[in-house]
RNA sequence: GGCCCGUUCGUCUAAGGGCUAGGACACCACCCUUUCACGGUGGUGAUACGGGUUCGAAUCCCGUACGGGCUACCA
């Protein structure tokens, strides 16, 4: 009974990883982690027209990023592979024909073309959308309207064919959602849905139920999305394995854009990422930004997605990680959808950029401001750097803003902000504070702020005044640190040298 | 259309029958700050609607409305 927890993930390698993905991935590493279970992720590529190059690695760069790595996958091993569906293709047939000789499946000789025409046959106002179910089975060409012989003569000369479930009639189907307690189904209205494509895959119905139960998966998770065909799953089960081997079932909501289904395009037109990572088609060459490259640290985009449904029953919003295994809960996960609000999100990266550590966060804005032709020679500039203006940070990106004036002296420098109030006086002042600063030998910004105040006293000025002109002059507009740290920081040359480009600027 | 899921401030949510419906984001005001932020204080703002059950309902039940998902030889 006290069988080891194990859950999967299992996406389709067909372009980028979602926001909805990456939280699905989240909650089911939480539950394994807080159950002492394991991890594993499969890929599910039974759709070889829906191949994508790359697509299976840029998922585990992903994963990899958000620090959520599996106990067992395509790159990480196992026990229980191959983990590829691709790689799995001569199992599932030995179960699709289990089912038939149980009389659970049948085979079905419809071509797309006639199931085309059967669609529109029996289309009506009342049901626009007819489906291939227990009211249709009779009318079609397969195993149950063909004679023994005609089916064996079809299978004989080659003709391509599919396996469908045999749904029941008048059942209720019924299971306990970890989220949303009882599900019912009535079987009458559930479609027979095809488990074993023409060209011998598997689809999705038949090969969850067996990966899962080879796989020993104790809990299946995935979106609400779902929901509509766990019917044929729980009947799957219940012919092939027993339902009472089958894993505890748990449907997230689903994350909803601005109006309703979170999309791609979503992201282009609000102006904001729905991809882990940036994603570029192969075939059309269009890239999608990711999280990650908007400027997301993975603490904050952990943490934000893991609140994105769920919480813990306290006013607690900022989460490790660790804290997350610690606290996490299914039977906390909200049923309803919810709607990914980007501020939001921006305010838990922030979060975590203020209270990050310094060496946590100093490869990304190397790299970053290099980008930026922003050579960085002296890591420990950067590192005092970077705790002075973390702060200030929401996005990764913002520390090109906030941080290149230290590594950079500015070309221009917001002089129209200081003009209005320029004077001779002050002038005079910049020259003489410039000759104390040349025979300044401590230099840091306490006795910096003291000789400027000092200086301003003689020349019978407010430092007030002359503390907007100094920042301009070292950082070249109105933000920034307090301009002794920087002083301090940039240097005794490079301060003065500021000075002196300010005063230029200011008399041309 | 049918089936399924859902519905508390604009958004994410707390409150598992008892009451000033709490917090966070965003927004506004003030304080702090010799810039910009951080931080602090306060404010605006919600139980979709209608019936029940109950001494008492955001909470339980039914209906309506609204939103979402599914309805492929895609996952």
């Amino acid at each position: 009974m006290n069988k080891k927890v194990r859950v999967r993930f299992a996406p389709s390698p067909t372009g980028g990883l979602h926001l909805g993905g990456v939280r699905t991935v989240l909650y089911n590493y939480l539950f394994a982690k807080k159950n002492n279970g394991d991890f594993i992720v499969r890929i599910e590529d039974t759709d070889q027209s829906r191949y994508v190059a790359g697509a299976e690695e840029y998922i585990f760069d992903c994963l990899k990023w958000c620090g959520l790595e599996p106990d067992e996958s395509v790159q990480h091993g196992g026990n229980f592979g191959p983990y590829r569906q691709s790689e799995r293709k001569d199992i599932y047939k030995k179960y699709a024909e289990e089912l038939i000789k149980k009389g659970f499946a049948y085979y079905a000789f419809d071509t797309p073309e006639e199931l085309e025409r059967m669609r529109e046959d029996f289309k009506s106002e009342n049901n626009p959308s007819p489906q291939y179910d227990n009211t249709i089975r009779d009318k079609m060409i397969n195993s149950l309207t063909l004679s023994e012989n005609e089916v064996a003569r079809f299978i004989g000369e080659g003709m391509p064919y599919v396996i469908r479930i045999k749904v029941p009639q008048n059942e209720t189907i019924s299971f306990t959602d970890m989220i949303r307690g009882e599900v019912q189904f009535d079987s009458s209205l559930v479609d027979d849905k095809v488990l074993l494509k023409a060209d011998g895959m598997p689809t999705y119905h038949l090969a969850v139920v067996v990966d899962d139960y080879l796989m020993e998966i104790t809990h299946a998770f995935r979106g609400e999305e779902w929901l509509p065909s766990a019917p044929v799953h729980i009947l799957l089960w219940k012919y092939l394995f027993g339902i009472e081997n089958m894993p505890q079932w748990a449907h997230f909501p689903l994350i909803l854009g601005p109006n309703g289904k979170l999309s791609k395009r979503d992201g282009s037109k609000y102006g904001f990422p729905v991809f882990a990572m940036n994603w570029t088609d192969p075939k059309t060459g269009e890239l999608t930004e990711g999280f990650k490259e908007k400027g997301f640290i993975p603490e904050g985009f952990i943490n934000l997605l893991a609140l994105l449904g769920w919480n813990d029953g306290t006013e607690k919003e900022v989460f490790s990680l660790e804290e997350l295994i610690e606290s996490f809960s299914m039977d906390r996960v909200h049923s309803g959808g919810a709607h990914f609000d980007y501020d939001k999100a921006k305010w838990f990266n922030h979060e975590w950029i203020k209270r990050s550590k310094v060496s946590k966060l100093r490869s990304a804005i190397k790299d970053l401001l290099e980008k930026n032709d922003l050579p960085i020679t002296d890591t420990s500039m950067l590192d005092k750097v970077i705790a002075l203006v973390q702060e200030r940070c929401t996005l990764l990106s913002d520390f090109v803003d906030q941080a290149s004036f230290f590594f950079k002296t500015p070309e221009e420098i917001d002089t129209a902000s200081i003009v209005p109030k320029w004077n001779d006086q002050k002038q005079q002042f910049f020259r003489e504070l410039i000759r104390t600063y040349k025979l300044t030998t401590i230099w840091n910004a306490h006795e910096t702020e003291n000789a400027l105040k000092e200086i301003a006293a003689v020349h019978q000025l407010k430092p007030g005044e002359l503390m907007l002109p100094l920042r301009i002059m070292l950082v070249g507009g109105k933000f920034g640190p307090g301009v002794f740290d920087i002083a301090e920081i940039i240097g005794k040359e490079e301060t003065i040298l500021r000075i002196t480009n300010g005063l230029k600027k200011l008399s041309a």
